[in-house]
DNA sequence: CGTTAGTATGCGCATACACTCATAAAAGCT
DNA sequence: AGCTTTTATGAGTGTATGCGCATACTAACG
């Protein structure tokens, strides 16, 4: 019944969503979760590791910086991308346990019914 | 350097994402927060509250509630919504901390160079 | 039954964006 | 200077989906 805390601004909002759509590309998460992975890596090791094409990574990987959650350092011609913080881990995280238990209560109520 | 946790899954990866585009639009994360903050409420006073249409407050409910976000009971002819749980609340509270640390960084920055 | 009120859904339009190809830009080597 | 390698970006295509309109379903009440 009662509610609770306030309502967001819209613009925070905006700005949330924003930065769920970055994790809602199935691409962008595996591209987090190999740099989280390896640690860092060059684009052609990312190619190798996703089977995606260069452009496609060069573009993912732009947003994910604009976002900053990944940052990198060049290395001669080479750029070095690496994970930037842990928000993504810990996001999935939750999201994981909230999965598991709905699947948990999906199967009692399966046994029950 | 080193690297840390093991990759997730594909299947989880997608999981993940399918999940994340759920929040990903600001007509839902608004409706998730209006939820939240009233308690329950019927359709129409989602219209009154968002300026949604009706069909498209439905559809988008109806999404929120196969994730299993939002619950409905029905009160006769009419449907009472609900918001079913925190995580929500708990994936927005850690984007905000991140925002904001992002921003504070950005002034520093700005103040030092 | 019919009527009315509330909700879900088929259809269409418009927009956003993932993805590719081709090409430009950047950095090193000779 | 050119030549090579690596990354970024302009242009185009296709698909997904937000959103509204109209309509069909569902449930109460006469």
């Amino acid at each position: 019944m009662g509610a609770a805390g306030s309502m967001p601004s819209p613009q925070l909002l905006e700005e949330f969503s924003q930065f769920f759509r970055l994790l809602s590309e199935p691409a962008r998460l595996q591209l987090l979760c190999q740099l989280k992975h390896s640690g860092s890596m060059d684009v052609a090791g990312l190619i190798e590791a996703t089977g995606f094409s260069q452009s496609h990574i060069s573009r993912q990987l732009g947003q994910l910086h604009r976002a900053g959650l990944v940052s990198c350092e060049r290395d001669g011609v080479r750029t070095i991308w690496s994970a930037d913080n842990d928000l993504v881990d810990d996001l999935c995280t939750l999201v994981q346990n909230r999965l598991r238990q709905r699947l948990q209560s999906q199967l009692q109520s399966l046994a029950a019914g």
